[in-house]
DNA sequence: GTCAGTGCAAAGCTTTTGCAGCGCG
DNA sequence: CGCGCTGCAAAAGCTTTGCACTGAC
């Protein structure tokens, strides 16, 4: 199943109304430009991207807006060895995981159901009311490889 | 296959000396500390325990005993939202991953070889030369659930 | 003696909080 | 025209680094 930028932000701003949110600046861009995204960004590379736009944003109203859209489920927030990166949440509630090069930082996103099913099982054995689990891989990505 | 905590700091001893480092103060108390854990710790939690044992350690050596045992694959260094905990390794290669409760914070291990073959699997199919992977179950502890 | 290793303090990063002002509803 | 949201700046964690000193080899 697809879920296109477009659509995301379109749900998001619905969802932020209906939270009873005002349909604000800041947030706004935050949501604009989280939506363009394929894969994750940190606090830090959505401040600098928005600055780049000229749309004077500061960094506090980033993570208060991040705050926001995670506590409404909008976004996952994902920690990528002492950052934390954001990426719109799909709303059906699947998912995917990360592989990050150690070499160049670079994130590519994958997702396994049947490991889905695995992480489940494994909270259950431990008698864990598991509601989300982070997943990186960490080693050389393609083309770092060959390099 | 078990790894008790006294084979442990044996092998790290040997390991370190053969790597040409001192048998020094600082990092022999980081490493007797570690080897009678069930269980991984952070930087902060290593540090307090030795001052309140009368080891006075400072936290940066405290980190950089950390360092040089991640370095040779001694300890593995995990995630856990924010902060980093480090736990002995075990030289066979085999690990676990921890669940972590929201509420208490404690922290317990699991293992799945099933979830290990499905990593795996999973950095090949992207062309990744994975060296490594960090897996955290979030959610509420059985002793937290029942309250 | 040398120099790896140390403790302390200061700096660096990411993230959070305090606060006065602006502007959406 | 109130109060939610904002930017800025200062503060609060976690981690790293600079520095002079200590003690293992």
């Amino acid at each position: 199943m697809e879920w296109s930028g477009i659509r995301w932000r379109a749900h998001a701003k619905a969802e932020l109304e209906r939270a009873g949110h005002r349909s604000a600046g800041a947030r706004e861009e935050v949501v604009t430009l989280l939506g363009e995204q394929a894969c994750c960004l940190s606090a830090q590379e959505i401040h600098d991207e928005l600055r780049r736009r000229e749309r004077r944003v500061g960094i506090a109203s980033v993570y208060r807006a991040l705050d926001v859209l995670a506590g409404l489920g909008l976004v996952h927030r994902i920690d990528v060895g002492g950052t934390a990166c954001y990426e719109p949440a799909d709303p059906s509630g699947e998912h995917h995981h990360h592989a990050i090069c150690s070499e160049c930082g670079r994130r590519a996103p994958f997702e396994d159901p049947e490991l889905e099913r695995l992480l489940d099982r494994a909270g259950r054995k431990l008698g864990y009311a598991v509601d989300g689990h982070d997943l990186v891989l960490r080693g050389t990505c393609p083309d770092c490889v060959r390099s």
